[in-house]
DNA sequence: GACAGTTTTTATGCATGCGTTATTCACTAA
DNA sequence: TTAGTGAATAACGCATGCATAAAAACTGTC
């Protein structure tokens, strides 16, 4: 009998994987905080392997727009200044707004559309309860379903990648700000736009629906001063 | 006297970039064509450097969406089938338009807009000439300009990103598809109404534009049957 | 004590070393 | 010929070595 699976049972992640999740995971968790630094050795040793994985980790994470990289100074968590918050949720806007078309005109099959369905329901128990974690959750849920149903691996992977980098901010701002009562009614118009298979419908409520969030935020920002997230 | 100035002349390229420029540059000049594969080694040793460099600058062009990495197989160019153009296409019809509307929002000074205007005009002139090359040339100039002034970095690095990968594509193209008459004026209506400070006016015609792209293109891969770029 | 000059430390960029493992290829058997 | 087996090759993942140059620490002078 040949011996047929050594390693090839999945856990096999190398090296420069798992301190890429590692690091990208205490990021997002406000483990390294926003202008954390740490020189290349010093991750290295935080992590127990030599340096080369940790460089070639942290150069894709610096490509994702999630740390600096500057020599002598090592690793930098990017901060977020109000005028990235803009621009973030700039794109989120017309990315997402695509996604909806683009969904809306594929006909999905309500198989399909359960994941969306479920994070709305989700939403509006979570607001019912005033469980505000369980809330960004299932709004979290809602956007990441819309994305990966869109039909545009690109367009996913781009949109997945600007939502980690706000992330934080998230977590943050999410007790600073009204109930998303009005929010909560935007994704459920957003859903049936796209059930309808009103292409223009979907785009332009999620663009409105957007577009108030980043609103409501940059309000946030401006009332409590903060500068950085 | 010391020695004040030995090597901080600006001309001062790490290997890693020099690496990356240089097989950036023959992806995009089609010297390392679509589907094209070279080991690590290879490139290593085509271009006199060690494995380190490469590894790190190979890392930077995959997360760029220019080359896949698979082990024993080294990087491969990666060929853009049909579907990638459409995901591609829809990429840029969403941020461009979304960059006409901001930078229409930004009430720029005439100044501000010459590279749009030049590129306008380097477009029509162009045309009367029948100076394919320069046409593209003059186009690609509109596009970058536009991104540029949008305000928005992360949008822009975003899209020249995305315009990286169909560089090719459409250096093919251009001489298979009917005179591109009707994209000049397309161009001409956006500047307008960016300069008219009409955002949404901006956005919709370059929206419009965006999508008439597309499907000419769509149309010459499928009249050509050109199954990858 | 402030500061210029000098030494020491050490992060970095890159090369290289090394064990592991996938691939290649030669060779044998059916 | 095809299929199967095994050895040889070599690419990869990662660790480490090394020269360089920046930063830090130190020293002595005013």
């Amino acid at each position: 009998m040949k011996e047929i699976s050594k390693q090839q049972e999945g856990g096999n992640i190398s090296r420069v994987d798992w301190v890429y999740d590692e690091v990208k995971s205490r990021i997002l968790n406000n483990v390294f905080p926003p202008g954390f630094q740490a020189l290349e050795p010093e991750v290295a040793k935080l992590l127990g392997v030599s340096r080369t994985p940790v460089r070639e980790a942290l150069i894709r994470l610096e490509k994702e727009g999630l740390i600096e990289l500057v020599p002598r100074r090592g690793m930098r968590v990017v901060p977020l200044v109000p005028d990235d918050m803009r621009e973030i949720y700039q794109l989120l806007t017309c990315l997402e707004a695509m996604a909806a078309e683009l969904a809306a005109k594929k006909e999905l099959k309500p198989k399909d559309l359960k994941p969306m369905e479920d994070a709305v329901l989700a939403m509006e128990h979570a607001l019912l309860e005033d469980d505000l974690d369980a809330w960004a959750k299932a709004d979290e849920n809602f956007h990441r379903s819309l994305l990966e149903m869109c039909g545009n691996r690109r367009l996913t992977t781009i949109a997945l990648n600007v939502w980690d980098q706000v992330h934080r901010a998230r977590l943050i701002t999410l007790r600073l700000r009204p109930k998303p009562t009005q929010s909560s009614k935007e994704h459920q118009m957003v859903l049936e736009a796209i059930r309808k298979g009103d292409a223009e419908l979907a785009r332009d409520t999620h663009y409105q629906h957007r577009i108030r969030s980043q609103i409501t935020l940059m309000e946030i920002l401006e009332k409590y001063k903060l500068p950085q997230l």
